[in-house]
DNA sequence: AAATAAATGCAAATAATTCTCATTTGCCTA
DNA sequence: TAGGCAAATGAGAATTATTTGCATTTATTT
């Protein structure tokens, strides 16, 4: 479904290429998957966009891994595992978000809950294998 | 329990100022919060014992809020309360962390865990009253 | 076609963190 | 006690992910 006008082509790319990997990648990433079909879209739009996207709640942030930020298209609540070895993001649809817990959390504390995130760190299965191979 | 030489004085006064603190607090938070007893403490000395306490599991990481790195001296596994409108980090004791999905996860994906987080966001108390106030 | 508004590219600016290197500090040994 | 050694530190430069300013392009509207 190409946008109808030529005013978001660069825009639509963006958000299309972040719904199609499961990469969970940073501004850069996509900056670079994207370069063979738009070589012509720069760094500061990708951001520009991510940054809008995030506004727009069409996408979310997982935070910065190793310093750099990431995203996911996926904005349902989902759990992640995060490699420290190569910054790899895997999604863990086995697992559920304790959603029930939002409620506990703001009765104990008064706070508004909004987002609830729960996350693995560790060592991700490839990474175990090449440390044997090495 | 000052330690016996003054070799460690500065790297004492790091560690015991995150272990004596609620705030979860920055690097630069940290360097403040040391001043008026140590004005003679750098920044870059926060940042190098903060990173070697980290390798040697003394302290943790939370990730960054708001592009800045929050640590906790506390390295069990607990839950937190990030209040995106003041960059506020509470604990939530109240919450238990699932620990025994840990070896869900490494069944059904074959990484190697190690640690779980699981954070809310949201406003917290304060904010929330303030934007009423206001 | 002109006017307007939005989107973008480029390069400079920003800011958290890391690094370099000279200096200080404490410890160990002669 | 003096001298040597290694670790720790301060100061500021360097690095780097991200943001921003501004001129230009692009699309829409009149």
């Amino acid at each position: 479904m190409e946008p109808k006008t030529k005013q978001f082509r660069k825009r639509s790319a963006i958000l299309t290429c972040l719904q199609a990997t499961h990469l969970h990648p940073s501004a850069e990433m996509i900056h670079e998957m994207l370069h063979p079909e738009h070589p012509d879209i720069s760094l500061a739009t990708v951001y520009r966009n991510l940054t809008l996207f995030k506004n727009q709640g069409l996408i979310q942030s997982l935070g910065t891994v190793g310093g750099i930020e990431r995203f996911d298209a996926n904005t349902e609540p989902h759990v992640h595992f995060i490699c420290t070895n190569c910054q790899a993001i895997l999604d863990l649809p086995q697992i559920a978000v304790p959603e029930q817990l939002r409620s506990t959390v703001e009765e104990a504390t008064g706070c508004q809950v909004g987002e609830c995130q729960l996350s693995f760190t560790g060592i991700c299965q490839r990474c175990c294998q090449d440390e044997k191979t090495a």
